[in-house]
DNA sequence: GAGGAAACGGCGGGTCCCGCCGTTTATCCG
DNA sequence: CGGATAAACGGCGGGACCCGCCGTTTCCTC
């Protein structure tokens, strides 16, 4: 499991990766790869050599924020109203893509077309970290049975991905997501 | 108003026009210019004399479509119940945003980023087609007061967009929708 | 320290988008 | 009808990007 890797190589995908997250965080999720490399000050081969697609290095990069929202999840599981926590952690993973570019697409990717070889998919750590927190807020009946922590994530990032050229995409988001929360109409 | 076009402009723009509309739903949202260019015969110059922008080749070519959206808008204003009408209209506009690619991507640009010349933009468009028929739904209380049509539009643009690359998208994006349009928690 | 494998990165090819600019061609008017 | 004129065309070169190849360097092991 452990791959056995020669230290400039661990050293290369560490610096790969740092600038990486600067540039897709700037430029989005379309960034240079060539660019990467020449700030990271390797060839770009190098970077493919490391991350052999896009989106390998866009899960890479995302990893870390990924990790954040997972924890965040552990926090609010079994604190507070379910519901409420729920919603608190939908709306900061909405935050979390609207600030940070890239993130969203990297959600966006199909499961099941993941690199089985490797960790798990951004999109399948999230759902699982969700999981409980989710859970609980079903069977306290304040969502639907056959709602899916994926569903919720998927709303979340289609909701980034149409806000992301608006001229305040952070509020355009926030509007948009408490609209999908309260459904189309009123409540009695 | 009329801009005077000299007659094999005009033809030349409704070749791309027709090859653009093929390949776009193809290919998706960023298919090659320069290979339509080729299909229709023309130099890739032409193509950018004719849509300077790809915003403005996938607005084009998006036209139709829009145009067909606007008018059931108009066939379901007043014919049923006003939530029914506004909810069909709306699975409508994502299904064809499933079905056309392209379309979703010129949804999702910011209207007031439009170029002021021209006709209106796609989304502005909608949003105007659209209008009596939510109007309508307001006032009978099936949808709170601040909803707008963009509102709505964005959020079935988003789910598209989230959904694209999934196994089935047509399916995810169908029960998606069904679950905005619920809202989180179930009706009492 | 030497051998061997792992990792590197430069190079060439292909595609794309873009601006320039000489050439073709439709249109207008004498 | 035919020339003048401006619109429209499209080929060309530049720059950026992604990709595969392959000779070279660098690290690890013994």
């Amino acid at each position: 499991m452990v791959e056995r890797q020669r230290a400039d190589a661990r050293r290369n995908y560490a610096r790969i990766l740092a600038v990486a997250e600067e540039e897709v965080a700037a430029r989005g999720a379309d960034a240079s790869l060539e660019q990467i490399a020449r700030t990271a000050g390797v060839g770009s081969a190098t970077v493919r050599r490391h991350f052999p697609t896009r989106r390998a290095l866009l899960e890479a990069v995302s990893r870390t924020r990924i990790a954040a929202l997972s924890a965040r999840a552990q926090e609010l599981t079994g604190r507070g109203d379910s519901r409420d926590a729920l919603l608190e952690w939908l709306g900061e993973v909405v935050a979390y893509c609207v600030s940070a570019r890239g993130l969203a697409v990297a959600l966006s990717y199909d499961d099941s077309a993941a690199d089985p070889v490797h960790e798990n998919s951004c999109s399948r750590s999230l759902e699982e970290a969700g999981g409980p927190l989710l859970g609980r807020a079903v069977r306290d009946g304040a969502v639907a049975a056959g709602v899916t922590v994926g569903d919720l994530i998927t709303l979340a990032v289609g909701i980034v991905l149409a806000t992301e050229h608006r001229g305040d995409p952070a509020a355009e988001a926030d509007r948009l997501f408490r609209l999908a929360v309260e459904g189309l109409s009123p409540r009695a």
